[in-house]
DNA sequence: TGCCAGGAGAGTA
DNA sequence: TACTCTCATGGC
């Protein structure tokens, strides 16, 4: 068990924002986090976030999933005070954290995502974890299921997709697993390079392409507008959200808009 | 029953 | 370049 203050955090609100799709409310008021091929269950007291795992692991790899070092205090500190429409967003969801993600997982996740809904995509991403990843268990003895690397996702027809509730995005995960793509190697590409590779692959457009950028590659920049940040901003910025006032960051600001916009107000 | 969902590809003008 | 249609499918 590993107890550390972090604050901002409120892991409702990260569970519920669309970033990921693999941490779910327990029973018990905690949350089960599935990351990588790790699992760990998480609750907050007060500013203080508990982990169920060893300190070295929490070393190793979750202090920097929760994106430890960045200050989004000052983030939400810094929202335009003119802006009455992102005060209240930033406010509803001041305990928003954009979470370091696995980048093949993020990339395969958000091209289920294209044209969907979040519980649809959460429900499919499980199925796929159930059907082609690796069965472990978790430090609370119960069994989990990692999600399925490239090699593993190949094994997988596109009926075997299908029954996963993919829809007609099948055949793009299909034919994404089947080539020689490699994914990782946009960890060392200009962001812009990486998004121009990105939108090469079949099933991928600039919207998931940012989406990747934002959730697997921490590049916080990046604004990716769906239907509902399209919707909000020709409601509240005449169709242009300005994205220049929040330089090096406007990927965090997108998400207190689209996590209020979603859960908070009636469009 | 029809519309919508963290869109994108293909066809057409 | 810009627009329109189509693609599965569960939830409301």
């Amino acid at each position: 068990m590993v107890e550390k203050i972090l604050a901002p955090c409120d892991l409702a609100q990260i569970a519920d924002s669309g970033q990921c799709f693999r941490m779910t409310k327990q029973d018990d008021g905690s949350y089960k986090i599935c990351a990588a091929d790790l699992c760990t269950y998480a609750q907050m007291k007060g500013q203080k976030l508990i982990l169920e795992c060893t300190e070295q692991e929490f070393e190793d790899f979750w202090k920097d999933y929760f994106d430890w070092d960045t200050d989004y205090q000052k983030i939400c500190d810094s929202v335009d005070k003119e802006d009455e429409f992102l005060i209240e967003a930033v406010k509803y969801g001041s305990g928003m954290r954009i979470l370091k993600q696995e980048l093949w997982e993020m990339l395969i996740t958000f091209m289920i995502s294209q044209n969907n809904n979040i519980p649809r995509i959460q429900k499919s991403v499980e199925t796929i974890c159930e059907k082609f990843g690796d069965k472990k268990t978790d430090i609370r003895g119960n069994e989990y299921f990692t999600f399925p690397t490239k090699p593993q996702l190949a094994k997988a027809s596109i009926d075997e997709l299908r029954q996963c509730g993919l829809g007609y995005r099948d055949r793009y995960i299909y034919e994404i697993a089947h080539s020689d793509f490699d994914v990782y190697s946009l960890k060392n590409m200009d962001i812009d390079l990486a998004e121009k590779e990105l939108c090469k692959i079949t099933g991928v457009g600039k919207k998931v392409a940012n989406c990747v950028k934002l959730f697997g590659l921490h590049d916080l920049t990046s604004f990716p507008i769906d239907t509902w940040i399209r919707k909000l901003c020709d409601k509240y910025y005449n169709g242009s959200f300005p994205v220049d006032k929040y330089k090096g960051y406007a990927g965090v600001i997108q998400q207190y808009i689209f996590f209020y916009g979603r859960t908070g107000i009636k469009l």
